[in-house]
DNA sequence: GATGAATGAGCCTTCATTCAT
DNA sequence: GATGAATGAAGGCTCATTCAT
């Protein structure tokens, strides 16, 4: 049940149940700034509850439990991340040169490519390790991506014999994003997410060579 | 001062100095093993002396602090780490295509391509978003190989005007070792090192086309 | 705040924040009766917590620290030692014989006069070398008594010179206390506390032989 | 046994024995140091050995127990207080007066009269309070100077009724001294120890006024 | 005799969770 | 629903003492 839903249902307690979804995205908010500034594993129920400006007994209330809460923060960064990509596609046409330039754009969206986010992303990652519940999202929020891009890549490169296989460049477009991610929000940045961006459209070029002038197109959409 | 050194040392506790350096690598070696069990922040000195068989204070006594252990053995990754790559250079012609193509090759070497070395880092570089010290050494690992890479694909890319930059391909070439590392260990693994090893080398054969011969030598060498 | 404020707070919490208070000064007392029991450097939060039968976190969760809670019972001692001669002087008449001779008396009332109090004042004094925190309210609390004693020592010597010096007097009668104080209190007693009080009189009547009546009727007080 | 015996002893491990001795001084020398530094509750072994340049075993062996060295600490300065006054005395002529004048100036001797020395007998003081034996030590050691003050006040006071009882002058030059010992260790100190010495001179003059004029001349003797 | 690594009990503190108000 | 006091199980660390070298 989101908000919307929340909002349609008819009486008496509507405020209730809204009041309770509002409560709990303050309260994966505040969570998020807590990993943000703490790291995941210094970050208590008594931080987050005194940065939201609750008790404590109103986490646990929301969430039953603080592993609980932890698992929530990560399917909604999760979703962010998806619906941001997605949604991307969705306006695209039909050209899977489209689509993929798109979402390449997509991911450096402030949005998503933005220093807290993808740090708190990072440590849940680098968790993840001895978590399987954080890795089962994690690696499902990964694939769905990834089996997209493979997708859009096998029917790019469908014919062209002068290139590299679809796994390579599906591979080689993935890779530099997560590297440019890295570069992007860690240290004083070496690149901006335009430039970033733009050197991701370079490789496109030298791979999908029969797309050169519309990643051209795309590439000069940045200027603006 | 290392297992050498104090070998070397003449008396009077030459054997004490030793003895001193085994305990540090025993209990190093424990601590990565506890992190690649139980994850970073599930890691605690009792496991680790219970792990290494021996008592709490031993832990605290060679390393004064938990905090102290832990950077230690980050310490001990990275060294290994950039050993790896280094010593393959250092076997390795002076052509850069050489150079290059050893160094993707150390890569997947199984000494740092392995589930639980790979993991442990990816948990401390998680959690470095908030440990200035943790980022300090993470970044510095990263930046020496990121610097050596792109060094060595200027060399490749001078006075090719055909291909990408000598950036752009230091990028995707370091950014598809990433993704193809995470490949290797997560996951029921869909590709071999082997396999990921060679997908790199085409990648690279479409960047330096001058170099495809090489490239495509070294490539064979992976077969037997 | 103090109880009294704490109950006059008008709602919500008012019972709460009385509960609070209660319990800081059950913990109070029971870290006093431990250094009583143990001694300053054997009184462990368990022990605390064990004689007030509430858990450890009950203490940390109210005071922080086992230091902020030592300093508290400190504070509190001392302020129950000069409660105890300021309200002595309160109910005098203006001569400063009077309040002298109250103070005096003040000094030896079971309130502040009984092996736990001072035996456990000692010991804060002894710890105070190494501790600025616990010298300075020692010596702040020491300062206040002092310097009242001396300026009453003032007036009554002013014009006499048949005498010792006001500081002489004050010091004289000081260090009587402190003496007395230790006697009554360690071995076996060799005077009761009447008897200490009597002795002090007695150097009294020396030092202001022009009060010597007026004191000889406190003394006399003494043996109902 | 100490070192002029040790030395003494024939043969062949003599120096062994006063090697013994020197470094049990030497511990006694560093734990006081360590306690004057850090205060009796933080002073450890290891702390101790690291002020003697010395292993922890060394401490160990020769007290056996941490306990026991520091026993032994209080006894060192129990005797060095004790010899200090004793030899004063030793020195004086029959006169009580004269050893009653002594007495009181050799307890402002910088030899005890000195921060360290006094703020680390109050640790132990302070301390004994739930430690038996140290309680022993202090009490007979303040009993022993007590006896002999009252034994030389009542020698005084004999046949003079015009004063107070030798009693009550005992306790009040036994006080005046511990105060003025505290006022002139702690806080910037008020008085000079040649300024307090006067003090108690002033107070004798008072209390034994047919000596006045021999207690004058030990007054005058403290301005060169 | 000396060294310093090792032990293990105990200390202070943290923190997720419970629960009376 | 909300509050915050209370719980109790760890956790990291200290430290006197032991003991092989």
């Amino acid at each position: 049940m989101d908000v919307a839903e929340a909002k349609k249902s008819t009486q008496p307690h509507r405020s209730r149940a809204i009041q309770s979804l509002l409560r709990k995205q303050q309260l994966i908010g505040s969570t998020i700034e807590c990993i943000d500034q703490f790291g995941l594993s210094q970050t208590t129920v008594a931080k987050i509850a005194q940065h939201a400006r609750v008790s404590q007994g109103v986490v646990i209330f929301h969430f039953q439990t603080k592993d609980l809460l932890l698992e929530q923060v990560l399917r909604f960064l999760s979703k962010e991340y998806t619906d941001n990509w997605k949604s991307a596609i969705a306006v695209a046409g039909e050209a899977p040169i489209d689509k993929l330039c798109l979402i390449v754009m997509s991911a450096f969206s402030p949005k998503v490519c933005n220093r807290k986010n993808v740090g708190v992303w990072y440590a849940f990652w680098g968790a993840s390790q001895s978590r399987p519940t954080y890795q089962e999202v994690c690696g499902q929020t990964d694939n769905e991506f990834s089996s997209t891009l493979l997708c859009l890549c096998t029917q790019l490169c469908k014919g062209v014999k002068t290139s590299v296989s679809a796994e390579v460049a599906a591979m080689a477009i993935e890779g530099m994003l997560d590297g440019l991610w890295q570069s992007c929000l860690f240290e004083e940045p070496k690149f901006s997410p335009k430039e970033a961006n733009k050197t991701v459209f370079e490789l496109m070029e030298l791979m999908f060579p029969l797309q050169k002038n519309t990643i051209e197109d795309y590439k000069h959409s940045l200027k603006s």
